[in-house]
RNA sequence: GGGCCGUUAGCUCAGUUGGCUAGAGCGCCUCCCUUACAAGGAGGAGGUCACAGGUUCGAGCCCUGUACGGCCCACCA
């Protein structure tokens, strides 16, 4: 009884015990001096903010797969686990917390305060999260868990940072930047959300001030200017690699585009339609001109920051007015007219359109296009970081922006120059975490720039160094990266890498460090930080072996210093602090960590034994969501870091010229190629070997790139199509799945769902626990379930020959090494096989081995597992194991027994990356009762560290032949079914099979599983029906009423079918052009249909 | 507005370089609790492959267009 597996499959007994042995036995443990080609994945690390979904499960399942194939094929393979810190998802979430329990908010419990909360919240949480991968089955190596906030990332972020400062690719600008008032952060573009919300159109006059041309303007006023228009007159320093030196992306103008409008076009606006736009004429002048323009805008109360009005140059309504000026109204500012045919699209609203730069992503550009122009103008921030308006307000200081947008809109009203106020909708970014309206802020960011970094990053692609599954993921890799826009890296909050810059007084710089040491102290390289403002610096010395890198830049007047220094540069950290200067309060946005994942989680900058052997890894799996905004920036900034050419640094614009390459020889010194291992070979998959070769790994590791393919797998949805998340409440918790279905049930269901197709749906019910689950997961559990009962079978077969002392198995011990070539841990079906099914199985599961690798290495699991289900179930368990089933106690079953059990051993084997738990657990069992299988030599203790399959050879003539048996078997279930024969009574056939002669040694077979005796008295009365070539006669049977039906549909399906290919072949363009094969082929069956239908007659 | 993807059985989805009667699971119908498994077995019904053109001897598959759905990016004051 002890040796019997139980009898119910329950999945919660056997997967936690499974995982103890696995973690007793330190399984999942890798060493880079261990024996086997490295095979290396790194997690995509879960935030720690909350807890795993679905769609998290499917990833980690994915890649657990992987790992253990690799693991099974002898590879040194490891999986690093860990968890990102999620900058402002987690601080955000503990201050939510700090707020409701305790009534507290940040500045209560000050920056160390909030750390350490936040501390023993991914505590918490990032055991939670480690508990659920380990629920999965994950065979992650937990001893190398990081976290993106621990001290050998924050070595890896320091030094990536440091090198990116002095190569001039950080540099610190006023960037109007998305602004969490709630939360007085700024927040990246993907971090908002856009709602649409009903508002109003205030439609407001602006007096024009006649006393005023802009004396910088030359004078130009009616359609045709003498100058570029503004928008066409960008900068000529901009580079083509489609940046300014802002790292603004350079748009590109053509006549054709929409920026211009063509007067003669019908859609054109009316030049003057006065009713349209509310304005009165002048009574005076040669032609009627209004004494004000008329803006529409949902945001009045930036007009306190208005510092322009912009009307396109070709609208012959407005354009004579470039030049003139506007008295803003409540300030009494006068503001000019400018002309921007890229912001102000004359068929929208009036055609005029207010300016507020520090306000608004659109002004801004504004403001920096018309930057070094003679009509550049200027920049007011209005507001504080709370959200209040400044002192720039004027009598508004103070008030919060919605108050102010009444006040304002009140005190138009009164003056009269509020002309109407219509409902409007419109979308208003919200912040993500906060839920609050978004606002466009003017501040102090550091940016990195992106042209450099992203080129290679970009080709890589581009020229399949690194490929995608499914490979048109690549274009929106390729398309992002290549706007090239400077990626902002400040992040105003306390969780996360603070920023290694100090600011302080560059004149103390100068005097201690720079005058310490000048001979020692070599220039680097100088930078612009602005345009135009000189004396802006960039230097880096090294001073005592101690590298220090210094921007300058001019404040308030004041000429300040920007230094930043590498990790462990403790002492020149406290002179700095010594000297008044302050490091920057900010830290830097996550993805900077999470971009150096793949090195720094192998210990870079460090030259480890791990970064040697298992960088680049070999595959990341990714949802799609984050191509752009993770998997692109670990390109970049692996080869930034891992490359041996010094590709961040070369100049991609001479016009840019603010890197100089001198110093680019830095990154070399990094560097040291010794520690790689010139004798390893490529990773696993067959389309890079039958590329490029092991060329293909060499060239990846001279670029640095941190994988060599992306595989991206699904998005789960909801039963709606709705995208899970914890907010709609449609999320899933994988952990739930496993309580009602098992781990292994849920591995299976997600893998067979992980097709090319981007979206799964998911219909989502609540259990009577109030569990979130899935009906879908009851295919994987069902599919568990036979497996666990299938083994059970043999098992129990092998435990009965094991007491008789069978004779097959002694039969074996002798057939056991007649032809295997293979090790002793190999799993290679090789017995001596005698029968059809024999034959045709060990065929099959040669085929069906050949097929899972093929489709593993395409990162296709759901044909994986389609494959498994297939053999195992449909083969295996239907088929096979029916057939052999009556004779397999018996001495006559020959060595099927054996046969039966190597395919369980293979198909476990084949099977454990799918659904571990299960067949660690069976094999553990099969071990105590078929040691040595009967006779394929020892094997290993345990199925995680047992030998990958082996695909031998496919017996085509078995295969043919058995397809043929089983027609003919399903031909005779379905008369027995028709006419309702009683199961258990076998009726009698007669075979006709003449051309078929190696037929009559299956009758056993066929008798066997058609419940049917097989006599060749012929019987008038039995039904005939025909299989594959052989003549059914079965007798014994009533109701010829339905046979008569039956053949009548044969018949004319017989008939429509000779059609078809008599027409076929009667079409000369048919038998000219179609392959030979096929068109003989069709030939062959039409003789085959119509031999058929003349004996249906 | 730009780009990408999808539309195949009641539901969820496969369908390889175009080639015989388009498949699976679930659900449904009939029969069967046969000593591995009713979470099972045997059989069955069910599809004008979104629509319209085109290429081809031949189209679910390739091309063009349309409709509907989804995603990403940019978002008009």
């Amino acid at each position: 009884m002890s040796n019997e597996l139980p009898k119910t499959y329950e999945p919660a007994a056997i997967e936690a015990e499974a995982y103890r042995v696995w973690l007793d036995e330190n399984c999942f443990h890798a060493e880079p001096s261990s024996p086997g080609e490295p095979y290396s994945i790194v997690i995509p690390p879960p935030n720690v903010t909350g807890a795993l979904h679905l769609g998290h499960a499917i990833n980690s399942t994915l890649q657990d797969i992987l790992i253990r194939k690799a693991r099974m094929e002898g590879r040194n393979a490891v999986w690093i686990p860990g968890i990102d810190h999620a900058g402002i998802a987690t601080q955000a979430v503990v201050e939510k917390q700090l707020k409701e329990r305790d009534n507290l908010t940040r500045h209560d419990v000050g920056r160390e305060g909030l750390v350490k909360r936040i501390w023993e919240w991914k505590q918490q949480y990032g055991d939670r999260i480690i508990s659920q991968l380990k629920r999965l089955g994950c065979s992650c190596d937990w001893d190398r868990t990081r976290f993106t906030l621990d001290e050998m990332c924050a070595k890896a972020v320091r030094e990536t940072f440091f090198k990116l400062f002095k190569d001039g690719l950080v540099y610190r600008g006023k960037r109007l930047v998305n602004w969490d008032v709630h939360l007085q952060t700024s927040i990246s573009d993907d971090e908002i959300y856009h709602e649409t919300v009903q508002t109003h159109l205030w439609h407001i006059k602006y007096p024009i001030v006649d006393s005023g041309e802009d004396p910088r303007l030359e004078v130009q006023v009616s359609g045709k200017s003498e100058r570029p228009v503004a928008g066409m007159a960008l900068e000529p320093q901009v580079s083509a690699q489609g940046t300014d030196e802002f790292g603004e992306p350079l748009q590109t103008f053509s006549d054709d585009e929409g920026s211009r409008i063509d007067l003669s076009n019908d859609n054109a606006p009316d030049p003057v339609d006065y009713n349209k736009t509310g304005l009165r004429t002048a009574s005076t002048g040669p032609s009627p001109r209004p004494t004000f323009l008329v803006v529409a805008t949902t945001r009045p109360e930036t007009m306190l920051g208005d510092t322009a009005i912009a009307v396109h140059s070709e609208d012959p309504r407005w354009n004579w007015a470039i030049g003139k000026f506007v008295e803003l109204p409540l300030t009494g500012r006068k503001i000019p007219i400018i002309a921007d045919d890229i912001l102000v699209d004359p068929k929208f609203g009036t055609g005029v359109v207010k300016v507020t730069p520090a306000h608004d992503p659109n002004d801004y550009s504004v403001w920096q296009r018309h930057l070094s122009q003679l009509d550049a103008i200027d920049i007011i921030n209005i507001m504080n970081p709370d959200g209040t308006l400044n002192d720039a307000a004027g009598k508004y200081k103070g008030l919060a922006l919605n108050k102010a947008r009444h006040a304002v809109a009140n005190d138009l009203k009164d003056q009269g120059l509020l002309i109407k106020e219509e409902p409007y909708e419109t979308q208003v970014g919200h912040s993500d975490r906060s839920k609050t309206p978004i606002q466009p802020y003017l501040s102090d960011q550091w940016f990195v720039k992106m042209a450099p970094l992203a080129e290679p990053a970009l080709r890589v692609v581009r020229d399949g160094t690194i490929q995608f599954f499914p490979e048109r993921h690549a274009q929106q890799y390729l398309s992002w990266l290549g706007e090239k826009r400077d990626w902002p890296i400040s992040r105003q909050l306390w969780w996360g890498h603070r920023i290694p810059v100090w600011t302080g007084d560059a004149k103390q710089l100068g005097m201690t460090i720079f005058a310490a040491d000048a001979a020692d102290a070599k220039v680097i390289s100088p930078m612009t930080i602005h345009a135009g403002d000189a004396g802006n610096l960039h230097r880096t010395v090294k001073i005592g072996g101690v590298e220090i890198s210094v921007q300058t830049a001019f404040v308030n007047e004041e000429q300040v210093a920007f230094v930043c220094v590498p990790p462990g540069s403790t002492k020149t950290e406290q002179e700095l602090e010594r000297l008044g200067f302050v490091q920057d309060p900010d830290v830097l946005d996550t993805w900077f960590s999470s971009a150096l994942w793949p090195h720094s989680t192998l210990g870079w900058p460090e030259q480890t034994p791990e970064l040697a052997k298992w960088y680049p890894t070999s595959v990341l799996l990714t949802g799609r969501d984050i191509i752009t905004l993770w998997v692109a920036r670990m390109v970049m900034m692996g080869m930034y870091n891992m490359g041996q050419r010094p590709m961040g640094v070369q100049p991609v614009s001479p016009a840019a010229g603010e890197v100089t390459t001198d110093h680019a020889l830095a990154n070399v010194e990094n560097f040291d190629p010794k520690h790689r291992e010139p004798e390893q070979t490529l990773p696993v998959h067959e389309y890079a070997q039958n590329t490029q070769g092991r060329d293909a790994r060499g060239r990846a590791e001279d670029l640095g790139i941190p994988f060599y393919h992306v595989a991206i797998n699904p998005t789960i949805l909801d039963g709606k199509g709705e995208r899970m998340s914890k907010s709609k409440g449609n999320g899933v918790d994988p952990v739930d799945v496993i309580d009602t279905h098992g781990a292994d049930a849920l591995r299976f269901t997600l893998a067979t769902m992980a097709t090319e197709t981007q979206d799964v749906r998911m219909p989502v019910k609540k259990d009577a626990q109030g569990r979130n689950t899935s009906d879908k997961f009851d295919f994987g559990r069902n599919f568990c379930n036979k497996l666990w009962n299938a083994s059970r079978f043999v098992i129990s077969n092998l435990e009965l020959t094991a007491a008789l002392g069978s004779e097959a198995q002694a039969r074996n011990q002798n057939n056991k090494t007649a032809e295997r070539k293979q090790n002793s841990d190999s799993s290679s079906v090789n017995p001596a096989l005698k029968s059809l099914p024999d034959r045709w199985i060990v065929s099959r599961f040669n085929a069906t081995v050949d097929e899972a690798n093929k489709a593993l290495s395409a990162y296709r699991f759901d044909l994986y597992a389609k494959t498994c289900y297939d053999f195992f179930w449909r083969d295996f368990c239907d088929w096979y194991v029916e057939a052999v089933k009556p004779t397999l106690k018996t001495e006559s079953g020959g060595n099927s027994l054996a046969i039966v059990t190597q395919i369980l051993d293979g198909v476990l084997r084949l099977m454990h990356p799918l659904i571990p738990f299960i067949t660690e657990t069976i094999w553990w069992k099969l071990n105590e009762l078929a040691p040595d299988r009967a006779g394929l030599g020892t094997v290993h203790k345990r199925l995680i560290h047992s030998a990958w399959p082996q695909a031998g050879t496919i017996d085509a003539q078995a295969e043919e032949r058995f397809t043929l048996v089983q027609e003919i078997i399903v031909a005779i279930r379905n008369v027995r079914n028709e006419h309702k024969a009683d199961p258990k009574k076998p009726v009698v056939v007669r075979l006709e099979s003449g051309t078929i002669p190696w037929l009559k040694d299956e009758h056993r077979l066929i008798e066997t599983l058609a419940v049917c005796r097989i006599h060749s008295e012929p019987d008038p009365n039995a039904i005939r029906v025909s299989a594959g070539g052989a003549e059914i006669y079965i007798s014994g049977l009533i109701g010829p009423a339905t046979d008569k039906l039956r053949q009548t549909t044969q018949k004319e399906a017989l008939v429509r079918k000779i059609a078809a290919m008599k027409s076929r072949l009667g079409n000369e363009a048919y038998t000219a052009k179609a392959p030979a094969a096929l068109v003989e082929e069709t030939r062959q069956q039409l003789a085959q249909a119509e031999a058929e239908l003349s004996k249906l007659e």
